[in-house]
DNA sequence: CAGGCTAGGTTTCCGATAGGAACCAGCAGG
DNA sequence: CCTGCTGGTTCCTATCGGAAACCTAGCCTG
């Protein structure tokens, strides 16, 4: 694995690098699993991800757009309506995406417990 | 998978979205890949990760320590030797980690010649 | 016909954050 | 005494994130 090849993501001007930063962001992760279910509206995504703003859902849709990762279609109709989904790269990124989820799931209050225990055992200083 | 039941990351103050948000973050991946083949010392991490600065390399490990997925051994010799190794629960994550870089690696131009082809084919304007 | 609705998107404003450069501590060696 | 090594922190600024308001455009309602 990781080794330290010329593609790796240790690099920081290397591809792999782009990508990992490319959905290492806040929100990336979460729409993507929103979309992993197929073609998904602007405001169903609202509604599905708790606490985004129409503001980053669109920034990230449009970034995920321009990295070949997802597909937009905007139907000329009234009210406007616009469809997000899966290119063929973006679903290759699915089943990662759906590991760290599993992860999160299963490992959520490990880590919130974790923040709760850490506050150092004792300084008993001098 | 992501079935829409109450531990999902969809959630704005659910765990999982939590352990998401502590992991997708710019530097938390590399660092946690740097991380996978045992105790590194600050130092090395510095060398290793390419374009990371001692400020968020720090910030970084902290969090991480804060999270419970690393622990920090502050060895008092001169010069000072400070190292970082997963914990239990750190190494947990390591396979999600390394899938993410996998395909980092695998779609990393892909996802870079995306960048080039996307400008839309023809803005013949008027 | 005027006003309001819907749905997606953009703009504005402001507080929070990222990030680099510079500085600090503590001791060994010349 | 001055320099260097190692890890860390502080300062300062450019950028980002988020809430809310505004915009477009057509339809429906009164």
């Amino acid at each position: 694995m990781s080794g330290s090849g010329p593609g790796d993501l240790f690099l920081a001007d290397c591809p792999a690098r782009l990508a990992v930063e490319l959905i290492a962001d806040k929100w990336t992760v979460v729409v993507l699993a929103g979309l992993s279910k197929g073609p998904v509206r602007h405001g169903e995504l609202i509604e599905l991800i708790g606490g985004i703003s129409r503001k980053m859902l669109t920034q990230t849709l449009r970034r995920l757009e321009a990295h070949g990762l997802i597909r937009r279609h905007a139907y000329a109709e009234v009210p406007p309506r616009v469809e997000y989904e899966l290119t063929a790269l973006g679903a290759t990124l699915i089943e990662p995406i759906h590991m760290l989820a599993e992860w999160a799931r299963a490992n959520g209050d490990a880590v919130l417990d974790a923040l709760d225990t850490d506050p150092e055992p004792v300084a008993h200083n001098d």
